[in-house]
DNA sequence: CAGGAGGGGCTTTTT
DNA sequence: GCCCCTCCTG
């Protein structure tokens, strides 16, 4: 009797599970439709900006899970950022009215995830850091200088862009062709191991060999993910496509989603041909292409697909929309840098008087240094703005430092870390000390923390040094060992204090060591909400989620404050009024990617991207002065896409005295 | 041997 | 403008 009613309750629930599926599917465009309903075999969606994206992806899920009854623990959808991935996972729980266990995450967090589960397979433990571009070129510094190489002719930036770029490709270190290049790499690659760290492309390609190495694990999670989604494929690089490939390979049901004239991030290893490639790679697939433009002005849109028509390497497609023509792009030619700054203020003003929310309005430039004309214009004005970017939060150095500390006591091998806070606050531990120790490392064979407790043995140390060193040690060791007992908050609140770390911070009367004893007060509160949120989460977790995150991913869209970013943080979001700024050759395009007519083409459709931002109206703005740091001002040119924006959608803007 | 002072260098975009 | 490296001082 009892299972009668609940089988009835059941069908009654389902049935008002499919009529609410069905009401969703009717706000849809037929190939929209077609888009969520077809759900087996490969898939490619290609997207046009404003076509209704991440509604027919949240609804495809939706769809496999309620009218498909596929088990949400069989699907898996990789996004772009954390910031897009938590969206999808909301919006997606407001589609079903519970939760759900949807793997929904980047590449880079899918990864690390599966390597904390299996990691140990492949002699990586279990523990492992995550090295970012910071903690990365530091590794790099350490080998130029192991090797005895100057870093001016091999830059560590510029090494650190040859690992990557091997990486990326899954190549192996034979495929370096200059010696002294694999000779770095391959001391890299040791380091990284002797510190139990990854970089970010090792997620991948580490996962790629564990998957290679262990058939098992790797028929687990083909069966895991009988269902797979992967947003904003034409970012993704090769690494990542040959991870999907296998990932897919069992249950071939693959539904890739992106737009080709979006692709932006070739130079981090990005292969458009992915997606222009990926009917070739899956004979068998279904091309869905979404061309309708609900987001922009007709205007706005005739502008955009003008300029992106231009580039030669791309997939065909025509967005057309039913909306309103709109007004005119307005383009305003300011005489220098400071009257650009002032214009965009005094534009703002007056969209405000018009009742126009400062949330609704975004300012976007090339590269992240022009903020800060912005930023003290918008000062001088009163209107609240917020920045998304340029300095990152967690990269700071009172970030990094607090971060160090809980790292080291994570993971004492990670000797960057270590290296790092070694001396923080200072305790007159230099760098002959530390030269001395590491020489004692090599030679004995073990890792620098572990030769900090037989510091006695080490030769040609003062004895006033290594006392402070024993001190350093036990302070750690004990921090180490309080570790399991309290939370993270209470371990980082300890840490700081213990070491001395916060008073130091104190002792100085500087506006910007009081701003840094705000931000690690930050850091400290937000800690706290970490572990209120996640009472379960190991200090690992902690560390590995901080690791991943970008600033993106903080940002809050419904602040009343105008928004101001680079046109790369601009992808995936949209805005009522758009202002792009710095509209001049050398920074649209950049002038490092005017020799490649690839990069070239890439500028182009960043610029694409972030005109088709804007929903309302969209200013153009170009300085024909502008301060290039150091050697004080010098004249620019209008960017060569000027000429590319139909003449009859754009009007001048006009000066205010 | 640590750490401050001063000079040279360079800045695209970021998971 | 700012950061990093180097050299010199204490």
């Amino acid at each position: 009797m009892k299972q009668y009613r609940g089988a009835l309750l059941d069908s009654e629930l389902n049935n008002a599970i499919m009529e609410k599926m069905d009401e969703l599917l009717a706000q849809l465009n037929p190939e929209q439709q077609k888009a969520v309903k077809i759900t087996r075999g490969p898939i490619l969606i290609l997207a046009g900006a404003g076509s209704g994206k991440t509604r027919v992806i949240t609804f495809r899920i939706a769809y496999l899970i309620r009218s498909k009854h596929v088990d949400p623990k069989n699907i898996l959808a990789i996004t772009f950022t954390n910031k897009a991935a938590g969206e999808m996972q909301s919006r997606i729980q407001n589609l079903l009215g519970s939760n759900h266990d949807v793997w929904i995450r980047t590449f880079h967090s899918t990864c690390a995830k599966i390597l904390r589960g299996g990691a140990e397979r492949i002699g990586i433990k279990r523990n492992f850091v995550i090295y970012d571009e910071y903690d990365q070129i530091s590794v790099v510094k350490e080998c130029l200088s192991d090797l005895e190489i100057d870093t001016k002719a091999f830059s560590p930036a510029y090494v650190a862009a040859v690992i990557d770029n091997v990486k990326e490709n899954l190549a192996p270190a034979s495929a370096i062709e200059d010696d002294t290049l694999r000779h770095i790499y391959n001391l890299y690659s040791k380091k990284l191991s002797e510190y139990n760290a990854l970089d970010f492309d090792d997620l991948i390609m580490k996962v790629v060999e564990l998957f290679k190495t262990d058939r098992d694990i790797l028929e687990y999670y083909q069966n895991k993910f009988k269902y797979i989604l992967v947003d904003e494929y034409q970012d993704t690089n090769r690494a990542q496509y040959v991870l999907t490939k296998m990932l897919a390979e069992r249950h071939r049901n693959l539904c890739v989603v992106g737009d080709d004239d979006q692709s932006i991030y070739s130079w981090r290893g990005a292969e458009i041909k992915n997606i222009l490639d990926f009917e070739a790679d899956f004979p068998d697939t279904t091309v869905i292409k979404l061309q309708q433009n609900y987001r922009s002005t007709r205007r706005i849109l005739k502008a955009a697909s003008a300029v992106v028509s231009n580039n030669e390497y791309r997939k065909s497609k025509t967005l057309w929309c039913d909306n309103e023509t709109g007004e005119k792009i307005v383009f305003f030619d300011a005489d220098d840098s400071y009257t650009e700054a002032a214009y965009v203020a005094r534009k703002i003003m007056e969209l405000r008087l018009k009742d126009v929310s400062l949330g609704d309005i975004a300012v976007f430039y090339r590269v992240n240094y022009q903020s800060r004309l912005f930023e003290e214009c918008f000062i001088t004005y009163r209107i609240p703005y917020e920045v998304v970017g340029s300095l990152r939060f967690y990269e700071r150095a009172e970030i990094k430092n607090v971060l160090a500390y809980l790292r080291v006591i994570n993971n004492p091998d990670d000797a960057v870390s270590l290296k790092r806070i070694i001396n923080i606050p200072s305790r007159k531990i230099g760098h002959e000390t530390i030269e001395k120790i590491t020489a004692y490392c090599e030679k004995e064979g073990m890792s620098i923390y572990e030769a900090l407790h037989e510091i006695e043995s080490i030769k040609r140390i003062n004895t006033g040094t290594r006392k402070r060193i024993r001190d350093f040690t036990k302070m750690m060791d004990r921090h180490i060992k309080s570790q399991q007992q309290v939370d993270i908050y209470e371990l980082a609140m300890q840490v700081v204090k213990d070491s001395g770390y916060l008073s130091s911070l104190s002792e100085d009367r500087t506006e910007r060591d009081y701003i840094r004893r705000k931000n690690v007060e930050e850091l400290l509160i937000s800690m706290k909400d970490y572990v209120r949120e996640r009472p379960d989460a190991t200090l690992n977790d902690y560390l590995e989620e901080v690791s991943l995150r970008s600033d993106i991913d903080d940002w809050n869209e419904s602040t009343e404050r105008v928004n101001l970013m680079t046109l790369h943080n601009a992808k995936g979001l949209e805005f009522d009024v758009v202002f792009i700024t710095g509209f001049e050759d050398g920074l649209i395009p950049h002038y490092k990617s005017q020799k490649d007519p690839k990069q070239y083409e890439e500028e182009r459709r960043l610029l694409y991207v972030g005109i088709t931002r804007a929903r309302k109206q969209l200013y153009m703005t170009y300085a024909r002065q502008r301060d290039m740091f150091r050697a004080g001002p010098s004249y620019t040119d209008l960017s060569p896409f000027y000429d590319e924006i139909p003449r009859d959608v754009m009007c001048a803007g006009y000066s205010f005295d």
